[in-house]
DNA sequence: ATCCTTCGTGTAATCGATTCCACGTAGCCA
DNA sequence: TGGCTACGTGGAATCGATTACACGAAGGAT
């Protein structure tokens, strides 16, 4: 593979102007330019990132450690990612922790390894020391939906609250009472405030939260499963289960269906993180929508902002209610709202 | 950042003493072995990547560029070759073409510049010069699932022709004559080849597949949706669809719903590449399965075999159909057949 | 005509590792 | 004791780029 100093033979001059006329360096003279983009061109050649980094001490590079990329969630956000990136010029290593610490710390030490510009996390753990030091050693990083509390780096997410408490309302609305819910692990800060949130929602309405209609779930498939069985099992089962992400939902409907129980009929469910095959299941599942194209484009700004040595904003952006028929009657208008979530 | 010379000069060597312990050379003394390790911890230091590739010439990482990460099935390829890279000690760095050959394109060259030590692909469209330049130039390249025919590279895939012929019989062991594709575009090898599976099934029962009954796709929902509907629209519409890709299967399901038709009774729905969702989509839908996370790790495993010197081979497995209920009435144990895509 | 800019260019240092080569020391054998 | 091998170690070249610095030529001002 050719390298600089090829080009500078080819075009009978010193590696210094080649360097420039690829930099689009001012003082360079028009005839060099011309000979230079001509070596260049017959030469076939194509700098060398790795040696371009090493000296430059940046790689353009970043990092995005997300906890599974079979959701459909972090697909999606993993490619609004990508996508915003590559309009500013970077490119993105994905690693994929599967909600398991150690792997995620894995992912960071490498990325870290091969000097990305900066980091994007959607924490799987609140307390990897790894993380914790490097956001202090100054790595530029920015977390993306989830984030570990008391660590001074900005947070890019969605606010659920106020969706939680127009799903609440609807649940409320269509006469369910016992409510439950499948949550996430208590680590993750999506874990624990959806819960409260939803809490939150239930206590307006005078309902409790009893602990036997809390099931700890761990955002996979599988464990809606487990958690929903528990719940059928239970003297007094709930008349709703909702599912803390989309994958549990999953399982929650899995585990209905293989008791030959009917959705909604016979118990409802929800789920947050809406994602286009809600459309197609049987029955179309109500959920709460983020809006992760925008979290995604937000989080790479906010990072390329603090790479750049701009100010980088935390952003809250607000999620909201699609109605479906998982719950209950259809809604008055669903074929416009079956669709909202593109 | 701490480099190598900061911790030779905290244990009293050389850096050539400290790199030698790094890589477990063995000539180096218990003394100094001790001293370097003890450096390294109290500093943290940690090796540059980019310095180390740009000396040893080897990055150890892989690239991966499909055609669509949210497409579930390439979303599974892409964590097995993830996974299994790791497992050998390689990264991966994915590229997500979005079926646009110009960012396939982009791709190819970022990751040819970053000078990755491999190439996983499944290519978007036919001929790339780049690419066809890089696997000439002697850059270690593997095809997955799709192919460019001509070019002398292992491709790591799964045969259908069997599953489809399966499926062709189901259809017509329920009835259905009329019988349509909604093909890839030609352009990919899984686009003609699902074709011609098809074709070639039908024929044995003495089928045609007229033109009409035929419809160009992009592997993307919208274009399933589109194709559909001019399938309604014919004077005698077709009694069976069968699309090849999931993402065109569910816009089929849309067209269909869209139209106020229900499925398997009004029209049966089959799709290739089966995935988790269509368990539970209404009615869980008949599709042939590929052994992904297989494909995924037998190509890992040609394209290491390349890099190492050893010689890559071309693998071929088998895919399978999993008959559920969109094309009539239910199989005798739906049970066991369900869940056969884990 | 002399001096001072300005411009284009090349030389060489540098980034952080790996690795070849040379050198000194110690141990072993004769 | 002399010579040989083996071992541990450091110096320095190297990978492929970027960039500070120096330098020569040309052109303008005085």
């Amino acid at each position: 593979m050719a390298s600089i100093k090829d080009v500078a033979a080819a075009a009978g001059v010193s590696v210094a102007t080649v360097s420039r006329v690829l930099n689009s360096h001012p003082s360079v003279s028009p005839d060099a330019r011309t000979r230079v983009l001509a070596a260049v061109e017959s030469l076939g050649y194509r700098p060398n990132a790795v040696a371009r980094s090493l000296r430059t001490a940046q790689t353009r590079t970043l990092g995005l450690v997300i906890s599974d990329v079979l959701n459909p969630y972090f697909g999606e956000l993993a490619r609004s990612v990508e996508d915003e990136a590559r309009g500013l010029g970077y490119s993105v290593i994905i690693g994929n922790a599967d909600e398991r610490p150690e792997l995620q710390d894995h992912h960071v030490r490498t990325l870290l390894d091969r000097r990305i510009d900066g980091l994007l996390v959607s924490p799987t753990d609140g307390a990897s020391p790894l993380m914790l030091d490097a956001a202090r050693a100054g790595t530029p990083m920015v977390f993306v939906d989830r984030w570990i509390p008391g660590v001074d780096v900005p947070v890019v997410r969605s606010d659920g609250r106020g969706a939680v408490r127009d799903l609440v309302a609807h649940l409320h609305g269509l006469g369910h009472r016992r409510l439950a819910i499948i949550a996430g692990p208590a680590a993750t800060t999506t874990g624990s405030e959806r819960v409260d949130a939803f809490r939150g929602a239930l206590a307006s309405y005078e309902i409790e939260l009893p602990d036997a209609y809390i099931g700890q779930g761990d955002f996979q498939a599988d464990s809606g499963r487990r958690v929903t069985e528990a719940f059928l099992d239970l003297p007094e089962p709930p008349q709703a289960v909702f599912a803390a992400d989309n994958l549990m939902a999953l399982g929650a409907l899995d585990a209905i269906r293989a008791r030959g129980l009917r959705v909604p009929d016979d118990i409802a469910v929800a789920a947050f993180d809406d994602i286009p095959w809600f459309v197609h299941t049987d029955p179309p599942i109500t959920a709460i929508a983020q809006p992760t194209k925008d979290l995604g484009r937000a989080a790479v700004r906010a990072l390329v902002d603090r790479i750049e040595g701009r100010v980088p904003e935390s952003v809250t952006l607000p999620a909201h209610l699609v109605v479906r028929r998982s719950c209950g009657e259809p809604p008055q208008t669903p074929t416009s709202m079956e669709r909202s979530n593109g």
